[in-house]
Parts: structure tokens; sequence; C-alpha cells
RNA sequence: GGGCCGUUAGCUCAAUUGGCAGAGCAGGGGACUCUUAAUCCCAAGGUUGCAGGUUCGAUUCCUGCACGGCCCA
């Protein structure tokens, strides 16, 4: 008897040779479980209603008392207890209605009324099955907690957990709210390609991929930032793009392997200019999603510079110590390990995500990064050395990146020379000499602001999740079929 | 890649020193017309993740593997 499959197929069996289809094909007029309790939360207990609603949904409780029992019923805008009654329903549809199994799909008409405990209820005048489950919900109190079976099959997950629907509830409204955000703004939904001849506009390694009739190989996009920025070239101006990127890289709590990227590209602007547009637009985001938490999102969000950041917690001033030796002596006259086989660069990086990183609940920028790490980023106006870039920062993690965008062909071609010798000494996270881009730059592109924004990683910020695959339906496991 | 932890009934969890593998929920039978983790009675439900090893005897100890979680790189 595997998980009770044989008595619910014997019970479909039953059904079916009563007369009943236990798998109809549409039910009309149905209204969310809200309205009513939007219409009707202020009953008093005990108080009854003759106004009528048609709701479907999923049998998640039954207690029955002999002649009558109580169900509860949840669909995607909430839950409602019914009441059934031998003597309103009649014993054929009463005694049918008490023999579900949990989890079975129903339609319900009935009449509004708050129960003597003062829960609001529908009374049953009629229903019938929507479709038979055959295998047993998770139970129902603990709900499901295997964190396997939570990821792996998402809908049992779903069905079980109130707060992981509201979670992709939220998920959605955020994505919906950032589209508007942006539709009302004149900017230009565009959508470029995923897979690419080259990969780049980012530092990463990437999926590849084969395409049999043209038998070459094309990789899976890690970015869009290289296509977007031909479209500026193209005088499209304003243009955002929402979708998957792809990276071939450890999975961690904030690394997944496919994730959701938006990126957003403004002609005539620069990284101030995008920076105030960011903080905008995610306290917009987070207001239409309905976010009640600690994070204040309101403009303007805290502005760091990424030397001082770095100097405020470790006492290191990278910039003071501009080459590996240097800075790793002075690390170390502050007490802090660097690792000496890494470069500058590298070494900057991981003071910033050790020590300046966690440290960052609140939405704050970090602002102007050494040149080594910004192949695509346009040289600062008065501070040599650095570009003209910022990364957003909330709860510890890294969810926005962007630059005032290169526009100069000559310096771009120099900078991906500069990637191609990195590649050369080892580095597996380097960004390939993409001619075409460069041909488009040579054509003129304005003066560019760029932004990136990690979805996933935004909304586990507003959902106060701690880790990526929470916030991803069906994220990326190891196995399974 | 490394360290630690976990994997027992459909689900959530027990099992003393290595000694007959249990409970709640769900499912089955029965009682009950305002309950809400409904309640009460009865019966049933297991290849203890997989493969080995030690032992008279392994859910328990050992080794390897798989999958997952947390931390580190």
């Amino acid at each position: 008897m595997s998980e009770g499959q044989d008595d619910r197929r014997a019970k479909l069996e039953r059904l079916r040779s009563e007369g009943v289809d236990p798998f109809p094909h549409q039910f009309d007029g149905v209204v969310p479980i809200e309205t009513i309790h939007a219409a009707h939360d202020g009953l008093e207990a005990g108080e009854e209603t003759d106004t009528a609603y048609r709701i479907a949904g999923r049998l998640a409780a039954r207690r029955g008392h002999g002649g009558a029992a109580f169900l509860d019923v949840v669909d995607r805008s909430g839950r409602i207890q019914l009441h059934a009654r031998k003597d309103a329903l009649g014993e054929e549809s009463f005694e049918r209605l008490v023999s579900l199994d949990l989890g079975d799909l129903i339609g319900v008409d009935g009449t509004a009324f708050k129960s003597r405990r003062g829960e609001l209820t529908l009374a049953v005048t009629s229903w019938e099955l929507l479709a038979k489950s055959l295998r047993a919900p998770p139970e129902k109190f603990h709900g499901l907690e295997d964190v396997e079976i939570r990821y792996r099959q998402r809908e049992l997950d779903l069905i079980s957990n109130e707060e992981v629907r509201q979670l992709f509830i939220l998920r959605s409204k955020a994505i919906s709210a950032i589209r508007r955000w942006f539709d009302d703004r004149g900017f230009l939904e565009v959508e470029t390609p995923v897979l690419q001849p080259l990969y780049g506009g980012a530092l990463s390694r990437p999926f590849v991929t084969h395409h049999n009739a043209l038998d070459r190989d094309f990789y899976l996009r890690i970015a869009t930032e290289l296509y977007l920025k031909r479209l500026i070239v193209g005088g499209l101006e304003k243009v955002y793009e929402i979708g998957k990127d792809f990276r071939n890289e450890g999975i961690s709590h904030k690394h997944s392997p496919e994730f959701t990227m938006l990126e957003w590209y403004e002609a005539y602007a620069d990284y101030n200019d995008v920076a105030r547009e960011l903080e905008e637009m995610v306290s917009y985001v987070a207001r239409e999603a309905g976010y009640e938490g600690e994070l204040d999102f309101t403009p303007p969000w805290r502005r760091l510079k990424l030397r001082e950041a770095i100097l405020e917690k470790t006492g290191v001033d990278v910039i003071a110590h501009r080459d590996r030796e240097s800075l790793v002596a002075e690390a170390k006259t502050k007490g802090i390990e660097l690792d000496p086989a890494e470069s500058w660069p590298q070494l900057v990086d991981e003071l910033l995500s050790k020590y300046v990183e966690p440290t960052l609940v609140q939405p704050t920028f970090v602002m102007d990064y050494p040149v080594e790490l910004s192949p695509f980023a346009k040289a600062h106006r008065s501070e040599p050395g650095l570009v003209e870039r910022w990364e957003a920062f909330c709860t510890g993690i890294e969810f926005s990146n962007a630059f005032t965008e290169l526009n100069d062909p000559d310096e771009q071609r120099a900078r991906f020379e500069a990637q191609t010798a990195l590649t050369q000494e080892g580095d597996e996270e380097t960004q390939p000499y993409d001619e075409d881009f460069v041909r488009a730059l040579e054509h003129g592109m304005p003066p560019t602001g760029g932004v990136g924004v990690g979805i996933d990683r935004l909304v586990m910020i507003l959902s106060g999740r701690s880790s990526i695959r929470e916030v991803i339906l069906f994220p990326a496991m190891r196995g399974g079929s």
C-alpha cells in the first residue's frame, strides 16, 4: 500500500462506478477565498448571511461530527472552513463529501456565516469533485520540512506551506513592480540572446552547448551587458532586460548556476544617476511587494567609497598600498593574513567581502572601484586608477552592480587585452575579447549608465531568506532524473 | 574541494550500554450535527538511504558510496 495509493484508487473507481467524473473539465464562476474574508470578517460569532459564494480549492483538513462535518479548503488566496450538514445536502452528497481524501480538489457553493467560535465559514449548499488526488499530501500540522523534498517537489512545498506560497507571490509581485517602474519611465523591455557565440559582461566561467546544424559551440550567457550596450549604440537609449543568466561556478547560499538578472542601460546618464534610480526603484518594489521588515529602503541610501569602507573596517588603506607585496605587508601590521599568491585586485576583493560586506545591513552603495576588477567601467573623472563603479549591498549581500559605462573603443580594446593576459596566467574567470562589441563602440556609444540587479538576491532581501534556493522555485540539485 | 551534522512508516519525530523498531498526524473500520492540530474506540502500516565489515546479535560501532544541510575555501 504505497503512500495509501490503493485506498485512493479504490475510491476513484467507486466514484466512477457511481457515475461521478473524478476529473471534470472546468468549474465556472469561482471567486478567490480572500474575497469572502474581505466581505465578512466583521460578522459577529454565530451571525449568518444569505450571501452565496462559489469557491474552489484543495481539501486541507476535515473534522467529522456524524451528521455534520467541518472541512478546510485552501486556494491561492487563503483558507476557509466549510460546514456540511447531512440534513442540508442529503445523504448521498454528504457521505461522498466526508469520504473525500485530503488533497482532493473540490468546487463549492455555499453561504457565509460565522461559527459560534467566531470562524468565518461557508455553509455548503452544493459541491463537486474537481480532481481526485491519488497521493497523500504531507502531514497537516508540521507541513513538509525535508529541504530536499521541498526543493525537488516544490509543488508539495507550495501545497503544504502557506509561507512558501506567500514568498513566491511576493517574488512575482516584485518582478511585476520592476517592470511597471521601468515601463512608466520610458524604458523598453528587450530580449537579447541566451545562446551566444562569445560570452561576456561578467567574470565567470560559462556553460557550453553545441548547435548541431551549425556544428559549432555556443555559450549560455553569463550576462546581458554587451548586447544591451549595443542597443544603446543603436539609439534605443533606455532599455532593460529581465532574464536568466548562467554561471558555471560553485553553488552556495548566494550562488545558483541559473539565476535571474535585471540589467538596465540609460544613455546620457552616469553612475550617480543610476544609483538614484536603483534606490527609488527598490523602494517602490518593496512597497508594492508588501515589504514589512526592518530594512529602510527610503532614498537616499548610505554611500561609502570602497577605500574608506575597507579602511574603516580593517585599518588598511588599499589605495596607499597599490601592489600585492605592500598590501599583504600592510594588512599584516593590522593583524590580517592575506594570501600572497593572490593578485592585488583579488586581495582588495577579499578585504571587501570578508570585512565590509557582512557589516552592510541597511542598503548601502560602495563606490569607486579599482580598474582591474572592472573591465567595462569608465575611468573615474577625478580619482586616478579607479573607475566609476558601485555595488549595492543589503543584509550583508551584494545585490547590484553598476558603472558609468566605458564607451571609448580604444580603451575597451586595451581592457580586453589586459583580460587576455590574465587568462594566459591561468585565471579562468576573465573576459574574452569581443571584437563585435568593440566595433559597435567604434560607431559611437553615448555616455551611459548601466546597472545589474540580482533578482533572486533582491527577493532574498525582501523576504528575509538566507538561501538563494529558497527563493528559486526549482533550484538546481545534484542527481535526480 | 575540506570539516561537521543528518538520512527510521506517506509526513513530523522517538528508540537507554549493541538486545523484540515505537508514537502523533495521514490512510482503513466504528461513535459523534459548532469543530478547528476536533475528540473517543479498534485494527493496520517498516528492505531503519545504498554496499560492505565487526559481532551470537547492528537503527546503534567501523569503512566506502549517494543525497541533503551548515560552515570553510
